[in-house]
DNA sequence: GCATTAAGGATAT
DNA sequence: ATATCCTTAATGC
């Protein structure tokens, strides 16, 4: 550990299911396949076999899991520069990953992925890095959904957004929220919108927190925290 | 305690 | 002008 920084292989876990970009890959685009896919439209669907790597050049991608009674489980965002492993190549997959808005992408098939990892050790760890950035996040949220009630999710993410994302502003934490909505983070933590809406209220009601659509303002952290553990809540 | 639905209001495009 | 988001209330499990 020289100069005081952590090594560089430490996984850092996000809050909002977004992952490490792979800038390096845009060196081996002509490699791949480019394609283009507008706002609304599929690059994937369960039940259609699919196997590439895609890379995302421009544009952002949403991935989730759709079961055949049709309903969806939200699993991440890939933005500018990152990936989605989809190696799918039966028919039997729940997979969709849906073009947010317009988007460049380039297909890599596997081996075609693993032949240029094999030549650029950085990028193979980069990539590594990025699947276990990703397993350990889901290896969490498998447990937050298992042993923790809805509104401890909520509160446990807008803590933990709190102590990575929010600016220190006299007493109390400042947290931009515009591109963070309240459905957002209903998707993020498996709960309802209007479950979320309403422990928002229950936090300013009790002097917790100030909102506003662009800024929350956290300014009893201790008693976020307290909320997490409790059995009781009543709002 | 939380999901669901509905309905109205605010805000962004 | 239409979509998206937030809020509140009512109801049910």
């Amino acid at each position: 550990m020289e100069n005081g920084k952590l090594p560089d292989c430490i996984i850092k876990m996000p809050i909002i299911p977004t992952f490490d970009p792979i800038e390096e890959l845009n060196m081996y685009t002509s490699l791949g396949s480019l394609h283009t896919f507008a706002r609304g439209s599929k690059i994937v669907s369960p039940g259609i076999p699919f196997s590439n790597v895609i890379f995302l050049i421009s544009g952002q991608l949403d991935v989730s899991m759709v079961s055949r009674n049709g309903e969806e489980k939200y699993l991440l965002e890939v933005f500018k520069n990152g990936i989605a492993v989809a190696l799918n190549q039966n028919d039997d997959h729940e997979f969709q990953i849906t073009a947010v808005k317009d988007c460049t992408v380039c297909f890599f098939p596997l081996d075609m992925m693993l032949a240029i990892l094999s030549q650029n050790t950085r990028l193979l760890k980069n990539f590594i890095l990025n699947l276990i950035q990703k397993t350990q996040y889901f290896m969490y949220q498998s447990r937050d959904l298992y042993q923790s009630r809805p509104s401890a999710r909520v509160f446990s993410f807008l803590y933990n957004l709190c102590l990575t994302k929010g600016n220190r502003v006299n007493d109390y934490y400042e947290l931009a929220v515009e591109n963070v909505s309240q459905k957002t983070i209903a998707k993020i933590t498996g709960t309802h919108p209007v479950t979320v809406c309403k422990l928002f209220t229950y936090l300013s009601k009790e002097g917790i927190i100030k909102k506003n659509r662009k800024v929350i303002k956290v300014y009893d952290l201790n008693k976020l925290c307290n909320l997490i553990a409790n059995e009781e809540l009543t709002y």
